[in-house]
DNA sequence: TAAAAATACTCCATAGGTATTTTAT
DNA sequence: ATAAAATACCTATGGAGTATTTTTA
């Protein structure tokens, strides 16, 4: 198997087309479709379903589309970097920790997958902190608390992209316990105890 | 560029050697020399530096060197995925975290990067349940303090990691502050001062 | 029946082989 | 002097082209 056989059915599969990947490809159809074939000999798996007016991917198609794809876009991009057109493409992202549990190690794959060649910075940082950075332009990506980006920031895109449940938890024996539904406002009057802003510097 | 080329070129590099390099490939030396330099010149950049009796990579090279394995390892992985030899080959790492403190994420990523198909389930373990899991069987490789597998674990073998170096402090009004050496049996008359099992309940 | 893909063949580009020379230790 | 890589040249596999047939919406 060579990067020839990726490239072409990618292009097929993403034209949905022998005849117009040749073209964008550059030869002519039957050579096209005797690569595409070896191909699937080679990994003794049907790739494509051909209907003459139609072409769909099977499931293992699918699949080995989105491998091929990244297999052609790391090999592109080893040859960008020795190139020295370095991957200098820099992500900066800002980030609440609080906002990202447990979905920001995946991200991070998932988009290294796609984008190998992008170098991130991750900096944790306090809502307010990100709200300046973003602002000086120091941040190309946010990942902040609804509330402290409600206004938006200017240059940047509002996306919603998880909704958080937070739980106020108190003894049984607590006023507030008895209540069936509690009012946020009933909260000012609460004493607050939490970590002065000496005891965690790095926010 | 094809696989072929990477296929060829980190043969070369692993073994150092056009000549080894082509018998393990099944093929000749000079067709073998023409597709690196094919490479190169695709490239644009020198990847090695001939010497007769010696075959050195240039910085470039040794980067396209790790970035070729990579694409390797992907392209293969690919074939064994849409294949259905899904990548279920699972190492179990049990391991202490005090030990791996700091060592741990740049491995992971490391070996991924070599072997991206191999799933990893970790478990961060105390050195007894280590060896109580080892010896059962249900680990494959383990990351543990010298002293707590001294006497090794049937079917595993030990490699020196790293030494880390253990430091006692002290105010120095205590008595052993005087001392420029400290025997350890000084230390067995101290109280010590720990967490019950009960605040720890994971390990 | 009219597209799109598959077949059948032809050709030539190039991967790979053989023989030899060059080079650096 | 010698072992390893480069060079020169040859061979032949197989990638790509042309012409045609087959298929199914």
């Amino acid at each position: 198997m060579e990067l020839r056989h990726l490239r072409y059915f990618v292009a097929v599969a993403s034209h949905g087309s022998f005849n117009r990947a040749a073209e964008v490809l550059n030869i002519t159809q039957p050579p096209l479709s005797r690569q595409v074939r070896d191909l699937e000999e080679h990994l003794g798996v049907a790739l494509l379903v051909r209907g003459t007016n139609s072409l769909k991917l099977t499931e293992a198609g699918e699949l080995f589309y989105e491998e091929a794809r990244e297999v052609l876009a790391r090999s592109d991009d080893a040859v960008r970097r020795v190139r020295g057109e370095t991957g200098k493409e820099i992500l900066r992202v800002g980030y609440a920790p609080s906002m990202t549990a447990g979905i920001m190690s995946t991200a991070l794959a998932r988009f290294q997958g796609t984008a190998p060649g992008v170098r991130i910075e991750l900096a944790d940082l306090s809502s307010r902190e990100i709200n300046e950075l973003a602002i000086a332009g120091r941040l190309d990506l946010v990942v902040s608390p609804g509330v402290s980006v409600a206004k938006g920031i200017p240059g940047f895109q509002l996306t919603e992209l998880r909704r958080l449940q937070i739980v106020l938890v108190v003894s049984e024996r607590h006023p507030l316990a008895r209540l069936k539904r509690i009012p946020v406002t009933r909260m000012d009057q609460l004493p607050l105890v939490g970590l002065a802003k000496d005891n965690y510097p790095e926010y």
